[in-house]
Order: structure tokens, then C-alpha cells, then sequence
DNA sequence: TACTTTAGTAAAAGCCGTTTATAAACACCG
DNA sequence: CGGTGTTTATAAACGGCTTTTACTAAAGTA
């Protein structure tokens, strides 16, 4: 495997993104500032600045109050000079959001029929790329350009050929989705896993802010997990990790272990569920649903308590929309006993975590892309 | 977080670096080779070559077969030009053996009770202390100069730090062990669990060869598990991921969940394995051995599965020297049902894997070293 | 022996980042 | 209000690294 060397273009390129990376952190600063940051000296940093000002990418702002000298120019990233369109499949609704250069999630709703277009020809992914489409016009003629795709999906997606490998929610098996869309919209696009979306959109804005090993659990109507390991999402050798719902316990039929089925884990927790589950929220106003509740605790309690001795995480997450308060998560935590500590805590993103992951995954490559470093033409790879 | 830019001292070191591994993969390389291999111009490798040269590390060999023209000059590492000493700490007696720059184990074996001279004064510190620079020493006069320890240590160990936090086998809690080392030898230590060292190995010379995502199961005195994940050696959040032993199933006792004590499942496991193990051997010849081992395999299986299921990694390898002939990766082979395909094999090194693992450990940072790439003055750091 | 092919080397050129010097812009102080 | 000191900004010189180019060396081939 050729390793690889370094040679001029990379140095420039390497560091124009420091530079950028270190703007997204600061939100505003000066050349000095950005020098001490990068460790790159103030005319490098100049020539930097002037660079990624011509791309649009980054303008002045308000000079700096004086330190005693000749006030500074600050300079900051232009938040709307490239945006993502975020697309999230994972709901009974698709929703959508973009995605600016800074991060931050704007506008955000769900699709209305009528923008879905339902009934037209060409079945969902002609629904889908007609919306898509709709989307960018709508938002490039807000003066928001739209420089890339980031769509969750529900099932098992390679990010690196942007193919769906299976979404038994959608109907799809082995769908080639990025490069559809692709070639669709002449934008790159960025597929991830709805659950993996989901819980990096939490490292990123939510309870697990810049974490490093993270084991995310989804409740829902179904059961995931996704595993946040060294500060990056880990897909596992065949993209499906994190499949909890599969897992088996002494006594439970071993059924249903084919991808595409809903696991027995599964299907045994949300049975429990359903006993205490009102209006589609936790109610425990009676003894037996209570009692219920118990039930579901101690049989995540063993599973999250297997996991976490083999992957020592410092923080789990547990996100179910059913149950908003966070009582799960903190009967989990009453009731935790391992020999290392952990910390367990309620998802704090709503509806919008998806888009949040998914979106800040297509920024990653779209930033790196500005630099110069050449990430391929994604979608795939 | 200060991101790291790129200086021109970094360029010629992480080239040099290429190249030193480069010659590493191919053995004998030309420098037309090397440029190929590492995007570099024949120019530049010529003159890191030198440098390598100067260093003692690369020397020229025979000249390659003409190719129609000039006959190249082929390079190599010069194999004994630098040493690790490797010692595993993990078995009943110590073991040592020396890891040269291309990575071979050399001259493994166990130490002598007179070279430990056991019932000398500093206890079992002392008496490793001691041990370490005779076998330095003897390795010097040898012709191979030692530049660097690595330890494979029965517990839970801190490399960054060099501390082993907790080696209950060898009575250890909190042990500067990495400063003590150094301190003693003047050679920097590289410290990993043993375990952990185990399942390096195999992933660099046994079984797991080049794996991306492993998971390493080792029985024996106790029960634990080692991850790789995408190549690399995970740790976890406190330096403690893989602690098998410590699951818990429906109805086992949930006592003995310390860092420290044997863990229930390892408990249940190991007491179960007793009804079959004849002279520290599997046996299964007669019917109610066989139903013990049955047993076994059936609790394994269930712990591996749900860890396959959110994992997803694409090998498992199950190592216990009480079975040789690999019974039980083959049982649970056999027996394995689950969404995705996993290869369940049997460990492929023996008593030489931990030695290999921890000193490529040591070996990846000395080689980073020697091309300037600074790694601190390890143990600690 | 003459020609071709491949390897090695030396010099020139190009890129980058840093250092140094200088100019510009402001605060503070008398 | 003008001088002094401080900080920022810019331009020029410098040094490190790699590549390109040209040339020489050493083999094979006809």
C-alpha cells in the first residue's frame, strides 16, 4: 500500500484547512489569533485569508477593539457562501434542513405532500429527486447556494459507493441513491445511516459534545445503536454495526436474524413496551405498566451493561422520542453497577439531530474539498 | 484545540518516514522502487536514503538485475540495527524475546529462575529491573543493540502515562512501571496490556493478518477480549475496553463487578471449562465433557453474537491454549447464526504473540524516532 | 563498436513558510 | 496636540524541500 508522501500542494492545502477549521472555532478572528492557533506565522496566514476570501468563503467583519496598537481585522467564515441540503428519510414524513458553512442547522421542517408531489411517476426516488431538486432552487434563489446533498437513511448504507444496501422501510435493496441523486442534481452527495446521523448530529450539537468513545442507543420503532469510537463514527466491517436489535438472550427465539427482518431483541423490547406505551408516550400511572417499565430497564441494563465492559465508553446516550423526560435513561443510570463508571444521559436533539449529523458529514468533505484536498467526487468515495 | 499545521520539518520527516516503511513492506527496494511506492521524486529518495544510511538503518545490497539498462542499486533496512526487547509478564514465568527493525521476532524464550535470581531485595520490581538489563546487556554483547522495552503486562495499564493502573497477578496497583523502566535502563518502554499485545500479534503476523475490525477473545486463567478497530488497537474511555469477563447474564450472581475481581461471567465461564479441562487440556471423552463444552460454546456463542450484532467486525478469533486443535472457534463456527457473515478462526500464535505485539508497538514509535517524527520520551507519553 | 535503455547525480527552478525590516494605525501621556 | 510605544500589516530576503531538467554512468543489444 503506498504510503503516502507529502509534497508542496499538500503542505498549502493542509494548512488552508487549519486555517478554515480554526475560523469555524473562533467564529471571528484576527490573522494573529489564527496564527497562534495554527502555529503558522502571520504573512502564511495572511496569504491564507486572501485565498479563501476570493473563494468567498471568508470576509472581513468589524475591526477589533485596540489592544493598544493598530486595531486588528477580523475576519470570519461567510456562513452562507456554501450550504448542505440535509435530507432525512428516517421519519413518516422526509424532512429537510441546510447546513451552512459554520454548522449551524437552518430551516428545518418536514415536506409537505404537495412538495412531495406523491403519485408522480418514478416511484419514491422520483418523488425524492423531484424534491430535492425543488429544495435547491428554492434555496439558491434565497441566496443560499447549495453546494451539496446529505441524506439519512433507515438501513444499512456505504457511505464510501453512496449506495443503499438495504432500507426495508423505503422498499429499497441495493440501491445505487448517491449517485442517482448525483447525477440528478450535479451536486456530490454524502449517504449515512439514519441512527449513526443521528448520533453524531448529538456528538456534534447535543448531550455527547465532543465525546470520543460514545455508545448512542436508539428506541423507537425499532432498536439501533451506533458507536462513536475515537471521536468518529465506527461502521463496522459491513457498514452494520450497531445492530442491537438483533442481539439474542438465553430462552428468546432465535428468528428473524436475517438483515431486513426486525431482530429479536427487537421485537422483544418494544412487546414490553407496548404494555406501558400510551398515545405513543411512557405512561406509568398504573402498577402493571410500571411494572413493565421495570422489565424493559433490567433488559437494557444487561445489554448496555455487555457492551459497555468490552467498549468501556465514557458516555451513553439513550434517545427515545416515547419518552421525553428521560426516564429510561435515568433508570438505567440508578440502577448501573460495572466496574468502570459511565455516564448515561437522555438524547437532547429532537427531530433535527438527523439532519444536524448527516449535514455536518457532507460539510466535513465540502470544507476539506475548498482546501484543495481532494476528496474524491463522493458519492461514491 | 490547536490544529496541527504542516512546517517544512515535518515534510522531510513524514518522507522520510514513508520511505523507511516502504522498504519495510518491500525488503529490498531500488530507489526507482521507493519513489514509485511513495509519490516521490528519485532525487528526494536518494537523499533520505543517505540520511537513513548515515543512521546505521539502511544499507546498500546487491545490485538488482538489469532491466535492459544500468543495473540499480537495491537498499534494505539492516535488520539488527536497532532492537526492541520485548517482555511478557502475562505468563507464570516471564518471557522475553527481541523485535529488530523489520519487525521479526528473534531469540524468545522464558527466563531462568537464576536469571530473575528470585529472593533478591526490591521484590518482583527489582528482580524485573534487573532481569531487563542482563538480558540488555547480553543482547548488546551480542551484536544487537537494544534501543527501546516493551512489556506485556497482565492488567489494566495507562501507555500513554506508562503506568499500570491495576495488575492484581502481579500484585501491582498504580505502578510506575514505564518510569521505572526507563529510569533504570535509559531506553524508553512502551507498556500495553497483555491481552491487547496478544491480539497485536495475531493481527500483524498470525491469524487476523491486516484485519480492520477484530475481535480477539482469549480463555485461560481469566476471560478477555481485545478490539481492533479500523487497523489500530482500541482502548476505550478508561484504558479498560475488553473486560469480557464482567457481563452479566439473566440469573448469574451480579457480584464481583470490581476492576480487580474476577467477573461473573468469567467465573461462570472458567467453572464451567473445569468439568472438562484434564491436565489443563480439553478433553471430551466422555459424554458429560462433551455436554460441558456444549455448554460453553453456547454461552460464548450468545456473548459473541450480541457483540457481532453491534460491532460488526469482520473476524473473530478465539484463543485458549488449553485447546490447540481450535474445538471451540470451530464449534462456535459451526453454530453461528447472525445477520452478517463473521470468520470465527482459532489463534494462530502461540506463546510468541504478546512478545510480538508489544514490540511493534515499540517498534512503530522507535522507527517514528529515528525519522525525527518526535514521540515524546514515551512512558509516559 | 555504436546505439538504446535504465540508473545516478548535479544544477536550476518553483513553492512554501519564516524571519526581518518597514510602514501604518492606534493608544497613551505629557 | 504632538511624541512615544505598541500592535498590525506588508514587502523583501532567506532557507528548506521537492521537482524538473540536463548530463553522466553503466549496463544490454545489434
Amino acid at each position: 500500500m503506498a504510503l503516502r508522501s507529502v509534497q508542496h500542494d499538500n503542505v498549502r492545502e493542509h494548512n488552508r484547512f487549519a486555517v478554515l477549521e480554526t475560523m469555524r472555532e473562533l467564529h471571528s478572528a484576527t490573522r494573529a489569533e489564527l496564527a497562534r492557533h495554527t502555529a503558522l506565522s502571520v504573512p502564511t496566514v495572511t496569504t491564507i485569508v486572501a485565498e479563501l476570501s476570493a473563494l468567498g468563503v471568508v470576509a472581513d467583519g468589524d475591526p477589533a477593539p485596540s489592544a493598544g496598537g493598530r486595531p486588528a481585522r477580523q475576519h470570519h467564515l461567510v456562513a452562507n457562501a456554501r450550504n448542505v441540503l440535509a435530507l432525512d428519510l428516517s421519519g413518516r414524513h422526509p424532512r429537510h434542513g441546510t447546513v451552512d458553512l459554520l454548522g449551524s442547522l437552518t430551516e428545518q421542517r418536514e415536506a409537505t405532500e404537495i412538495e412531495l408531489g406523491h403519485g408522480a411517476q418514478g416511484g419514491l426516488l422520483g418523488t425524492l429527486i423531484g424534491w430535492a431538486n425543488t429544495r435547491i432552487a428554492a434555496e439558491e434563489s434565497a441566496g443560499n447556494p447549495v453546494s451539496a446533498l446529505a441524506v439519512a437513511v433507515p438501513g444499512v448504507v456505504d457511505p464510501a459507493s453512496g449506495r443503499v444496501r438495504l432500507a426495508p422501510a423505503l422498499g429499497w435493496s441495493d440501491e445505487p441513491l448517491g449517485d442517482l441523486l448525483r447525477d440528478a442534481t450535479g451536486l456530490p452527495v454524502m449517504l449515512e445511516n439514519d441512527v449513526n446521523a443521528v448520533a453524531l448530529g448529538e456528538l456534534l450539537h447535543g448531550a455527547a459534545l465532543g465525546g470520543r468513545n460514545v455508545l448512542y442507543l436508539a428506541l423507537g420503532s425499532g432498536v439501533g445503536a451506533s458507536l462513536v469510537i475515537n471521536g468518529e463514527l465506527y461502521r463496522g466491517a459491513n457498514g452494520a454495526a450497531g445492530e442491537l436489535g438483533y442481539s439474542l438472550l438465553p430462552g428468546l427465539p432465535e428468528a428473524g436474524l436475517d438483515l431486513g427482518d426486525s431482530g429479536p431483541f427487537e421485537r422483544h423490547l418494544l412487546g414490553i413496551a407496548s404494555d406501558f406505551l400510551v398515545n405513543g408516550e411512557v405512561n406509568l400511572e398504573t402498577p402493571g405498566r410500571r411494572a413493565s417499565f421495570d422489565q424493559l430497564v433490567e433488559k437494557l441494563r444487561l445489554a448496555l451493561h455487555n457492551l459497555a465492559c468490552v467498549l468501556d465508553p465514557e458516555l451513553i446516550i439513550v434517545a427515545w422520542a416515547a419518552d421525553p423526560a428521560g426516564l429510561l435513561a435515568r433508570a438505567l443510570g440508578q440502577r448501573w453497577v460495572a466496574p468502570l463508571p459511565v455516564n448515561i444521559v437522555a438524547g437532547s436533539l429532537g427531530a433535527s439531530a438527523a439532519l444536524h449529523g448527516v449535514g455536518h458529514l457532507a460539510l466535513d468533505r465540502l470544507t476539506a474539498g475548498l482546501c484543495g484536498l481532494e476528496t474524491g467526487e463522493w458519492s461514491g468515495l
